[in-house]
DNA sequence: TAGGTTAACTTACATATGTATTTTGATTTT
DNA sequence: AAAATCAAAATACATATGTAAGTTAACCTA
């Protein structure tokens, strides 16, 4: 091995940032006045953009969509309905629906002041945390109400509680458990754990959540990496699953397929979902239409942020409740 | 006349930017998707960067400087100092300053809930008021403490308090009077006014206020557009004045030197001011210098904010208290 | 309807940005 | 000490951005 890899400091980066975004120099000036070469300082403000050491704020970023958020309230039946512009090609909407789901948290979270809010995981809720502006909510607490995979921080719920509460100045318990348990442990037993006990006891005191959901496919992380072996994607859709919210799989109704399924999963009930004040869904693509039109008729979503895209099929496809395997 | 230049709605220009800053897509497929030319989603980007309706945000952005803040701190005899990087080249440090003021008032806020702040008036603040990100702050009061020009919104208090009370979704109360009083009106006559007595009677409880400085040359707003013509720079600098805070100019060891210009301001006095919790002062460039000095050592500023090069001259010229007519 | 006026479009181009490739040189290994 | 290794610098270049022409066409006026 020869030299070590010259790892940008936070300090550097920060100055950088101040010079390009506020002074509006170009990246050659700043290179030449720091005396380093053009490439680390577009290679620093890259990184800054991702890690979300800057953050860009847009003014009320849902002010254009807003007849298709009146569409979308009405076919849903839902509260309230969020809609993002998104860029058609290269269809990323994990980026603008979190940005988009950062905007609402901080405009609700000025508004009205959560005790307490529930988080699942997912990247789109990740791509939220990056997106937040830093705040102070010293008396806020974010609680993880599903467990986790053992693949990275965006799919356990521990990266994403405490990355939401590290943005928010606020406190953290995250749920210690694997999303499903093995075969043969019994879950009773498993959650009279005091640890898990209590943890499991703050549901039922939230004042919102936020739900992600995917359908059953590759797409979906869950059914690529989170299923136990035993469970199997070609059985839930055989049994009439068009997708999962919170672990649990649903039909088009809404309604679980499996008991089995339900039993094993370590996370929020749905029943008890019904009851918290604010039900706030992120999700986006065409593969999740029908779930996301399933959680809404079964009443588990008060507001939807999605992307236009999904909001123009969400309504186009008003009667198609198709499962999605592709 | 011919054709009405065409207004981008406030929804155009939000869409834009989404599509830009979240989307990452470039001005020309931006133009191609909303079919305009990229002219005008070019003009559309920079025109929601000049009005603040997107606002960057770098975390920490004071991290880099702490060397020099430490030292500033040490040789003024103040609380804290706030030290932002600044270009040296096409120097302008409204923009960098504001933004630094901006960001240090939001985590001032997020900490300590200010009842109410006053504030004065100049292009610093003016600046500040766009790099700050909307907030939400009720019971917060935003107070002008200094009578205004008729000149522009950013020389008189109503639009500086107005505009911080709108960005934090705050109130406001502006000083609707000029910043002197013509020759031959009595002062506490003029004060007396019911409207104008019970604005004064808000500076007893301010948490905090807002100073700017100038010095006494052409730079200086005030100097060039404010003064009755009685009161000419000449003389202010034949008696000794270096600068002035809110509207008072003072000498080297910040003592005003015309109470016949005090007699006539309207405004906050400095002795009140002494009594604020947190008196920040927001200045920076060569011919502050002085009369940023002279304002610490009188005890005017709890926490100066400026940039790297203003905090150097600051250091090195320790002993130059010279009054700057260039 | 002809002519003037001017916003918006078109074209052009200099500069800035992002990225890939090659070169350099410090450090470690043999 | 020579060779090997690899990060950083240098170079090169395709694309994106900002701006300044000239051109077109919508609209008003007379």
């Amino acid at each position: 091995m020869a030299r070590e890899p010259n790892e940008d400091t936070d300090a550097f980066i920060t100055e950088v940032c101040w010079h390009y975004f506020v002074n509006e120099m170009t990246q050659a000036e700043i290179a030449r006045m720091l005396d380093v070469t053009r490439l680390r300082i577009n290679q620093a403000i890259q990184r800054a953009k991702v890690e979300g050491l800057v953050k860009i704020q847009i003014e009320s970023p849902f002010l254009p969509r807003i007849d298709l958020q009146e569409s979308l309230k009405e076919a849903l039946g839902i509260e309230r309905a969020v809609v993002c512009p998104v860029n058609p090609d290269g269809y990323d909407y994990h980026r603008p629906v979190g940005a988009a789901l950062a905007a609402f948290i901080t405009e609700r979270l000025s508004v009205s002041p959560w005790r307490s809010f529930g988080v699942s995981w997912g990247l789109t809720l990740d791509s939220a945390i990056r997106k937040l502006p830093r705040g102070s909510f010293p008396d806020l607490e974010v609680i993880s109400i599903l467990g986790g995979t053992a693949q990275g921080s965006s799919f356990n719920s521990f990266g994403i509680a405490s990355g939401f509460a590290g943005v928010l100045g606020a406190h953290y318990s995250v749920l210690t458990a694997p999303i499903y348990l093995s075969e043969g442990i019994d879950r009773d037993l498993f959650l009279s754990q005091y640890a898990l006990k209590e943890h499991f006891e703050k549901f039922e005191k939230l004042d919102a959540v936020l739900l992600t959901c995917s359908n059953v496919s590759q797409k979906s992380f869950l059914v690529e990496h989170g299923l136990p072996k035993e469970i199997t994607p070609e059985g839930l859709v055989e049994a009439g699953a068009i997708g999962d919210v919170l672990g649990h799989f649903l039909d088009k109704d809404g309604n679980s397929v499996s008991v089995d399924v339900d039993q094993r999963t370590i996370g929020m009930p749905l029943e008890q979902v019904f009851a918290v004040p604010e039900k706030i869904m992120a999700a986006a693509g065409a593969h999740k239409v029908g779930i996301i039109k399933a959680a809404c008729r079964k009443g588990l979503v008060d507001t939807l942020v999605t992307d236009d895209m999904t909001g123009r099929l969400l309504l186009e496809q008003a009667e198609s409740d198709i499962a999605f395997i592709d």
